[in-house]
DNA sequence: CATCTTTGACCCGGG
DNA sequence: TCCCGGGTCAAAGAT
């Protein structure tokens, strides 16, 4: 099968779980082993190991072969081959460059994986990481897991840009893929180290999956995903929308809870398994087999869980360069990615919800959401000057929707006074080719004052102030 | 008991 | 003005 074989390519590692009474084994010799254990379906399998995972069929033989062997060299890697792909439809990376910060321990640890196989991981991760010329107001991120036998053209109208590669990350993806049953409780499809609430499921006409909404449980976080998975569990498309303004959810201890207490499946966080370094998954990753990824398997691929598995750089330099709301798919992006890990372990960010399922109701996330606002600044400052209305007029919103609108190429976001009762709501669009350029449209009247947040820099709080934005009440 | 998912209904922009 | 369809809400059920 197509799958299998994809996985042959790029899950080729022996299970280290082998009683290696002898030290080595051929891989036949591993392969013929590992046949015996799983059920019959596995025997024509070449991959002894975790017969659970699934993997996005690769449609395209030469992308196969690309990701076996990443060999590509240099921030330029992923220009150059993409380019090729174009028509690729299995592999389709939608991804909007955003200025993202790398921390330190990002550097660090690029460092460090360049010693290693990392630097493999690196150039895959750049790989990943498309430009679109064109700025748009919006970050979507779309991932496009090539599983789907049919994949459809990503065209995300005038906002996105469909870029492939020959090392493209839906195949990388694809590689990685694993089942996606839905897990009863916390599917967070996808991880990405944030933590997300499905509050929807639709089948989309035209598509032929069910759709999956999910939202940040970040407070007053406007980023949402859709995540379009198949009946088999398989993610055939997700799509960002915003940008966090917020770092990334820290787990209390490495890996062992927080974001993967909700990104992964309770299976996994009764493993235990979770609190393997990543950087240790990290140089197992192309080979295939570590414990973790195979608690995974119902994590569910994505954007997020494929590349946290085996391919961590590659989820974390798409997350990266939209969560640190970089402009640009820099080389620099595949730092990014490593960065997220880092921050998981750091531990910088989780004022806000430190603990998984730490989550409160609506009304005390929005309380909640008053201690975000320093942080909430300090991300918007970072980011370009899109949406700049997330943090508002002195108001704070909550972007609820965003679309193309007739007559304007650009998509128009909506926000939501957060306030409880509050009805007012207003769209923003960018009003011309002028990135800065604006048009804010509000709808009723507050009914509350202006929150004052202790942390919130006055001058800061009033993004529209920077004059691109024209508003009608 | 708290939190999260599910899912049908509803909202609303666009054709 | 009506209909379509994507997106969101929110009650109910599950964990």
């Amino acid at each position: 099968m197509e799958v299998r074989e994809a996985e042959k390519l790029v899950i080729a590692k022996p299970v280290a779980s082998k009683p290696s009474t002898s030290s080595f084994k051929t891989f036949t010799e591993l392969l013929a082993g590992a046949i015996t254990a799983p059920p019959p379906s596995f025997a024509e399998s070449t991959l002894p190991i975790r017969p659970k995972t699934v993997r996005f069929k690769p449609k395209v033989a030469q992308s196969t072969s690309a990701l076996a062997s990443p060999q590509v060299s240099g921030p330029s890697v992923s220009c150059s081959s993409e380019k090729n792909q174009l028509t690729d439809k299995n592999s389709t990376l939608i991804y909007k460059p955003l200025a993202k910060l790398v921390s330190k321990t990002t550097v660090s640890l690029l460092a460090n994986l360049g010693d290693s196989d990392g630097g493999r991981h690196q150039e895959v991760a750049q790989a990943q990481l498309q430009l679109q010329p064109s700025e748009k107001a919006d970050n979507h991120i779309l991932v496009q897991a090539p599983s789907n036998p049919k994949q459809r053209i990503t065209s995300h109208k005038d906002n996105f840009q469909t870029v492939s590669h020959s090392k493209s990350s839906a195949q990388i993806l694809g590689s990685n893929q694993r089942l996606l049953l839905p897990s009863t409780r916390g599917d967070r499809s996808c991880y990405d180290g944030y933590n997300w609430r499905k509050y929807g499921q639709k089948q989309v006409k035209g598509s032929e999956y069910p759709r999956s909404y999910y939202k940040c449980t970040n407070p007053n976080c406007p980023v949402k995903k859709k995540v379009e998975r198949s009946y088999d569990g398989q993610i055939a498309e997700i799509v960002y929308k915003g940008e966090h303004n917020h770092p990334k959810p820290i787990p209390p201890k490495r890996l062992s809870s927080g974001a993967l207490c909700q990104a992964y499946p309770s299976h996994e966080k009764e493993k235990g398994k979770e609190t393997l370094l990543w950087s240790t998954s990290l140089l197992e990753m192309n080979e295939g087999s570590d414990s973790r990824m195979d608690s995974q398997s119902d994590l569910g691929f994505s954007t997020n869980t494929n590349y946290s598995g085996k391919t961590p750089l590659v989820r974390d330099a798409i997350i990266a360069g939209r969560v640190n709301g970089g402009v640009g798919g820099t080389p620099d992006n595949s730092c990014g990615v490593s960065a997220d890990w880092e921050e998981v372990s750091r531990g910088d960010a989780d004022e806000v919800e430190p603990n998984c399922r730490k989550r409160k109701s609506k009304d005390l996330a929005i309380e909640a959401g008053e201690a975000v606002q320093g942080i909430q600044q300090t991300q918007v400052s970072m980011q370009t000057s899109s949406e700049p209305e997330i943090v508002g007029d002195g108001f704070r919103w909550r972007k609820y929707g965003q679309k193309i609108v007739k007559g304007n190429p650009y998509p128009r976001s909506y926000y939501r006074c957060t306030s409880l009762k509050c009805n007012v709501r207003k769209h923003v669009e960018r009003a011309s080719d002028d990135p800065n350029a604006f048009i804010t449209t509000y709808e009723g009247k507050h009914n509350h004052e202006m929150p004052r947040s202790k942390c919130l820099n006055p001058a800061a709080s009033d993004p529209d102030s920077p004059t691109h934005t024209k508003s009608k009440p």
